[in-house]
DNA sequence: CGATGCGTTGATAACTTTCAAATTTAGTGG
DNA sequence: CCACTAAATTTGAAAGTTATCAACGCATCG
C-alpha cells in the first residue's frame, strides 16, 4: 500500500553542532524564543510525497518541524485499517513524545522540507532555560487540546466531520475563503474516520447546497456560517 | 437534565495552610512523591452522585485526585448532546488545565470523595522541585494518550468500541474478570458515542455469544481474547 | 495509446439510530 | 420487609446513515 522505504535511507538527518546556547538563552526572546533555538540546532531535511519520516515504534530521538509541504502522522490498526491521527502543515510541530519511543508513524502528503531537531539537545537546552521549557509544555498542551478536538469531531456525523475538516483547514490555512487541501480524499477519509465514498458525496452534497464549490483539491468556502452551523 | 446545582455551594473546598514543603522536598521520595504531597496540601471533599464538581469554562484553580467512587468529564455540544471525555477512578488525577480554564465540566458519577489541591500551591511547588514538576508532565503525557486511545476507539464499530471499553475498565478496576461499572448505561453510550440502546443490545449480543455475562452493571468476562479480538 | 492513480457516482447491504413499549432495578414510605 | 413509584435498562420494528462493491471519468505518464 505504501512506499515509503526509500527515503528511510536517507533519513538519520545530520544536524549542527552544539549551538552558541548562551548566547541565546541569555538574551531576551526575540519573539518566539523556541523557533529561533529549533532553526539554529535543527537540519532541514527534505522529504518526497508518501516516504516516511519515522516509523512506530521507532525511538523517538527527533523532533520536527514543517517548514514547507505537509506531513500525516497515523497509525495502522489491526485490521489494516489506517487511521491519520493528524495533519502538520508549515509552522507545525511534531514528533514530541513521552515514552522514547514515536506513538504514531509519519509521512510527507507532499514534497515536504521539514526541520529536524535533534531532541535530546532541546532537552538539554529545556532543562537550562525554563522559557524552552514553557514553550515545549505549551506545544503539549496545544497538542492535547486538538486530540480532545478531534474526539469531539469523530462523534458527530459525516457532513459534521467534513464540515469541521474544512473550517479547520479553512482556519489553519488563513488564504481567505480559498482552501488548497495538500492530502488526498484518501488522507482526509482515514482521518475522519470515514470512507472515501462518503468524504467525496459529502463534499458534492455540500456543494449542491452552495456551501463550498470544489474542484479536485481546491475548495472555495461559499458560506462559512452555513459550514459553522453543521459542525454540530 | 442534570441536578448539579445544589453542590456547587458547597464546593469552594477549603484546603490546608502551606505544608512542610521543604522537609517533604528534601527527604527521599517515599514511593509517589506527588501523591504524597496531594494528600499534604490537598482537602478531601465529598460529592454526591450526579452534582458538578465544576463547570467548562471556570476558572481552573483545582485538580483533583480521586480517593473514591468515580467522576466523569464532559462536554456539551452545540445541539445538546453530551459527549463524555473521561471517567476517573480511584487513584486518577483530573482537571489538569493549561489554559486558566477548564475545558470541560466535571461530575461525580457515584457518591465520590475527591482530593481538592490548590493548583497555584502545587505549581509554586514543581517550581522549586524538579521531581514534581516531572510528575506532573508524566499525567499530562498520560493523559495525551488516553486521548489518543479514545480516537482510535471512536473510529471503531460499535461491537469494537463496547469490547474495548470492557477491557479497559477491567485493566483499570483489575479485579480479575470482575468488572463492577459504576456509571450508568447512558454514560457508557457518551462515551463511546453511541446510543444507550445500541450499547445494550451490544452487551447482550456479547452475552450471547459468551464472551461476557451481563447483570445489571455487574460484568464478568468469560472469553478475554474473544473480546480482544473483537477490539480491532 | 494503454496503464495507473485519483476521484466521483450508483446500487445495495450492513450498521446504527430513532421511536415506542416492555421489563427490570433502585429508592421510598408504610 | 413489602408495596409502590421513578429511573434505568432491554427489546422490537422501522427509518436513516454509512460502508461496500462496482463502474465510470479524468487526468498524468511512459
Amino acid at each position: 500500500m505504501l512506499t515509503q522505504t526509500a527515503i528511510r535511507a536517507s533519513a538519520p538527518p545530520t544536524y549542527f553542532a552544539a549551538p552558541p546556547v548562551d548566547r541565546v538563552v541569555n538574551s531576551r526572546p526575540p519573539r518566539d524564543l523556541l523557533a529561533t533555538i529549533l532553526h539554529l540546532i535543527g537540519a532541514v531535511v527534505s522529504y518526497r510525497r508518501n516516504t516516511e519520516l519515522f516509523g512506530e515504534n521507532e525511538p523517538a530521538d527527533y523532533l520536527y518541524k514543517v517548514v514547507s509541504g505537509g506531513v500525516r502522522t497515523y497509525k495502522i490498526l489491526s485490521d489494516g485499517r489506517r487511521q491519520i491521527s493528524a495533519f502538520y502543515l508549515p509552522r507545525d510541530m511534531f514528533g514530541l513524545e513521552f515514552a522514547g519511543e514515536y506513538s504514531c508513524s509519519a509521512e510527507a502528503i507532499s514534497d515536504a522540507k521539514v526541520l529536524v531537531v535533534n531532541r535530546k539537545t532541546l532537552t538539554a537546552l529545556a532543562g537550562r532555560d525554563a522559557e524552552i521549557a514553557r514553550e515545549l509544555f505549551v506545544l503539549t498542551a496545544r497538542e492535547l487540546q486538538r486530540v480532545h478536538k478531534r474526539v469531539l469531531l469523530l462523534v458527530k456525523t459525516a457532513q459534521e466531520r467534513v464540515a469541521s475538516f474544512l473550517v479547520e483547514m479553512a482556519e489553519r490555512g488563513s488564504a481567505g475563503n480559498a482552501i488548497e487541501l495538500p492530502m488526498s480524499r484518501q488522507d482526509i477519509a482515514d482521518y475522519l474516520g470515514l470512507t472515501i465514498e462518503t468524504v467525496s458525496r459529502t463534499l458534492t452534497s455540500l456543494e449542491t447546497c452552495a456551501a463550498i464549490e470544489v474542484s479536485s483539491r481546491r475548495i472555495v468556502v461559499r458560506n462559512r456560517s452555513a459550514l459553522n452551523r453543521m459542525n454540530g
